[in-house]
DNA sequence: TGCGACATACCAACTAGTCGGTATGTCTTT
DNA sequence: AAAGACATACCGACTAGTTGGTATGTCGCA
């Protein structure tokens, strides 16, 4: 991992057409000032596209925001996809060692390394259904590509009283709080304040999986 | 805990003056529609004021965005305060206690049970100040409630690698994290899939003090 | 009679969304 | 290969309604 490179996002292609570039743009302003607070001028703007790009592309704000948590969800999944853990050939470091390069990808501010879909589905779970269940998608999409490693590691070590779904939902949920409680944080305590929330759940796995914590 | 009540805000008193009504009234619209998209006159038809109202007693919405944390904090604080749990002789079972409560106040849609300070900094933490450090106290005040009871187990149990300060921080974005996935579900999923996070932090929580993870 | 607690009327700025128009294709027909 | 027909991508002025906020007035009570 290089440090220059933006935390969260490695691979961003060059976004070409006005609609790429509006979807980077609602990443970024929506990790930064929330959907709602986000208006389609300033979306515009962000892009460097006028107005009527955007109605061209997107039939509404809500249409946007439901495109750009499967944008996020795709980009985001295609990233942990080929992450070198994959590779491991124990199932408990494969599990362990998402949960590392969970924390190696937290840094800088809050809106550097903080999910769309999470903040998406915070504002707008009662107001658009399309966008909770884009939000759904994404989280618990990135829930189930973890579910065949917990669930192997489960059966290794003999657990009981849970299971590879449950864990994996239980990993979203914990990256999720962490970064919430590092949005309460001044800019340059939020990093660290979310990196120990995945570090208690890493702790968590290893003693269930009977390792020891060391840090690797 | 009776059935009846409003789940995670027992003691509610009838709000009387028009700046309790906004408050009250605050509570209920930033949980089901977010702190950007609840508008002045949404808050005003919803608390039964007018306007004039509303800025005589608050001199903008970010004001009142501010007093709703602090109010959510002074009536949350004030009800685990008073929590039969406190009275354990043991701060192992004390710890679990909490989280045992918290798991009951889980029911109902999200915006019966979710976070007011959590849903305000997601939004808010980057366009003000104000908010995010309001938030930033009702969360880590919530922590420091629970900072001595976990320092207590720590010592009873000989637990390393980590202080009370640390597991409470963790407790409280476990929570935030479990009303965020939650609010991906519709409605009937919602509040077990809470619940579930609970039960994982009992679990690490009971692993980590020596204890059997029997549900009471 | 003055002051706190509201109510009413109002405003400038901003909101999401519309609409007529243009530039640049890419097929199809002859 | 030329031309007509149609599609895609984009532009920017416009609108109807909403936004947070203000200015001024009223009313009851110490």
């Amino acid at each position: 991992m290089s440090l220059g490179m933006i935390p969260n996002r490695p691979f961003r292609p060059p976004a070409v057409t006005a609609r790429d570039k509006l979807l980077e743009a609602a990443v970024k302003l929506i990790r930064t000032s929330g959907y709602a607070a986000t208006s389609v001028d300033q979306l515009c703007a962000e892009a460097g596209v006028t107005k009527g790009a955007f109605f061209h592309h997107f039939t509404s704000k809500e249409a946007l925001g439901v495109a750009a948590a499967d944008y996020w969800s795709a980009s985001t999944s295609a990233f942990f996809a080929s992450a070198p853990f994959h590779d491991l050939p124990d199932p408990v470091d494969r599990a362990l060692g998402y949960l590392d390069l969970r924390i190696a990808l937290i840094g800088g501010p809050p809106e550097a390394f903080s999910c769309v879909a999470g903040t998406l589905v915070q504002e707008a779970f009662r107001s658009s259904a399309a966008i909770r269940v884009a939000a759904e998608a994404s989280i618990m999409g990135n829930a189930n590509a973890l579910e065949a490693d917990l669930d192997a590691a489960i059966v290794q070590c003999g657990v009981s009283g849970t299971t590879g779904a449950s864990l994996a939902r239980h990993v979203q949920a914990v990256i999720q709080g962490a970064f919430v409680v590092a949005k309460t944080q001044p800019e340059e305590c939020a990093a660290s304040l979310a990196r120990e929330q995945l570090a208690h759940l890493r702790r968590y796995f290893a003693m269930l999986f009977g390792r020891e914590n060391q840090e690797e």
